[in-house]
DNA sequence: GTCTATAAACCGATAGAC
DNA sequence: GTCTATCGGTTTATAGAC
């Protein structure tokens, strides 16, 4: 048993440093002597707090999906205007990438290669329920009226999934440009569109 | 010297192979070995063809770009309406998705951790060279009263931008879900909004 | 909880025969 | 153009002292 318990402070100290540097130079570029050399210590004394790399980059993943369903769900909850949840939604998840910009990129950069993992099969759970949730208020508001009735809405969420995710590639955290602006500029296009209304 | 002539085909064979692996494993973890074993020859041998392994990777980002850059110009220049340009561009980028997938992905994957190496700075040129490509049409589009006036440009390309190239993580190449399908409906969206016109 | 020391495996790359 | 053989370096992970 290479762990104590898991809310050890140290423990979740090397997480961060773990997640910055996987999400910098990417998670198999990235070495556990890289880790152990920011937290000041040698490489052998990681597995005591861990015991493995690959379960770091699972714990980091897991903490990440995990605070992202309990958002949304809370937004869902919060209201019965579709078109005011969607907007929380999207507003909810350029937050998320202001505020968790390292785990955004992991999520991002390298869960893709991690589908046929068996210990990774929590984010492709995670990723369906989530589409979940915004499928249903997509649905809602289309019956409401207050959404285009001739889109595919399945569609319609990967383009704007894809777009508030991606924008933590260019979204820097002390940027001025904070991420209600952007998001205020996103939800504007995607009200009216480009030629408006 | 490892190479030949660079229109060898057995060498085109083999950046086939690794563009593939790649994509789907992600470049530090795809080995010599896995790529010589596709194509069933022994790691040394690849070294008669190409020089590194980096060597690999330049050569496929570089005719990626290449080749992305050639269908924008000819886009651009093959028309003066904004709108119609602005959707060619949309229309071409989403075929492009659709043609070279493995490109895309490595192009969306690994690029971000490259941006230091100088052997890879003509991914950052290209990159700024494209943004410029569509500024401009924006900005036209713009001048013209065709597209809103009240939106930052930078971000609606940004945003444009990342929503196709994200779909290349969706779009199979097979799938009975055409490119042509998928430009349709995001231009749909991206016009009126998703609130209809 | 960290260090010393090291195992065991893997990786990119090379030299030279064929 | 490929194979044989291998080198040198790096990586994850372990065992046990402190």
């Amino acid at each position: 048993m290479a762990t104590t318990h898991a809310a050890s402070p140290r423990r979740a100290q090397l997480l961060t440093i773990a997640e910055r540097l996987f999400a910098q130079r990417g998670y198999a570029q990235t070495t556990v002597r890289d880790i152990a050399d920011e937290a000041g210590i040698l490489s052998g004394s990681l597995y005591h707090h861990f015991s493995s790399k690959e379960e770091m980059l699972a714990e980091i993943l897991q903490a990440f999906v995990t605070g992202l369903h309990e958002r949304s769900t809370a937004i869902v909850e919060a209201d019965d205007d579709p078109a005011v949840v969607l907007d929380g939604l999207i507003r909810s998840a350029f937050e998320t990438v202001q505020r968790f910009p390292h785990a955004v990129a992991l999520y991002l950069n390298e869960s893709s290669h991690l589908g046929s993992a068996p210990e990774f099969a929590f984010i492709a759970s995670s990723a369906a329920a989530n589409e979940k949730i915004w499928l249903k208020v997509l649905a809602a508001g289309r019956r409401t009226g207050q959404f285009r009735d001739d889109l595919d809405m399945k569609l319609v969420y990967r383009f704007i999934s894809d777009t508030v995710w991606a924008s933590g590639q260019w979204v820097r955290p002390a940027s001025r440009l904070s991420h209600r602006t952007v998001a205020d500029q996103y939800l504007a296009l995607l009200h009216n569109g480009l030629l408006g209304s």
